[in-house]
DNA sequence: TCTGTATTTCTATTATTTTAGAAGTATGGT
DNA sequence: ACCATACTTCTAAAATAATAGAAATACAGA
């Protein structure tokens, strides 16, 4: 018995892979966790340190980056005992298009003006 | 008895908020409730028009809908027995803006150029 | 006032996420 | 081989989120 593949629009699986991603940055743990990563870019973080800035388990912090690395958001790399993880800059860009092109194409929701100064500032 | 009121950094404060926001964008769901409103702006949509795009019941999408309510990335305005959402354009920018400048400020992490030249496409 | 359409709230169930102690694995130094 | 440090995986509990049928509310029109 074939069991039928669930099919899904371009746009469908688009949305669901981008969802995921904004899920990954939907919790103050993990968002802190990418702050201080992108503070510290390219340089990185080994977990010692990052979980100085979260104040969370071992264990609790270990997950979190899971879910961070699983979406690809951020990077890592062993050096001797550590673990340096780095924001991914690469994803974290095709985030940030897809979310300016959802906003400011087509209909011209936002206003791109101030938003590009920002990057020039 | 006072209760003493647990106190957060600024830092901490802001990053919860937005932590909220994503994780509000952090559903295939309301995801495409927001892109569906976006292509639809600024003249928004009454939920059985947005239901036809998402595709699920209807308690479970006024549910969405309140969430994205709450984290004030849309806004709701009765229209005699519809209700008519509309993307919030303002908090969207404000959201946009903190990623762009946690991005492409400081460190410079991610290259601001590619990102312009998609808002002016 | 009665009826129909639009949408939400109520109620409940199931699924996912968050959390962290304890135990395990990886690595480098002695 | 052993130890210490760094970090993860295992295990399990508690909290939150997602889902949707059924009942309730809001409004307009006859």
């Amino acid at each position: 018995m074939v069991t039928a593949r669930p099919v899904q629009s371009q746009s469908g699986k688009e949305t669901a892979r981008y969802a995921e991603m904004f899920a990954a940055l939907g919790s103050a743990a993990r968002l802190s966790v990418l702050r201080a990563l992108l503070r510290a870019h390219p340089g990185g973080m080994v977990v010692g340190e990052i979980q100085g800035e979260v104040g969370v388990a071992g264990s609790t912090l270990s997950h979190h980056l899971e879910k961070l690395r699983v979406e690809e958001l951020i990077t890592v790399e062993r050096e001797s005992t550590f673990l340096r993880y780095r924001a991914n800059t690469v994803v974290l860009e095709e985030l940030l298009g897809f979310l300016l092109a959802e906003c400011c194409q087509g209909s011209r929701a936002v206003e791109a003006k101030g938003l590009i100064q920002i990057c020039q500032e």
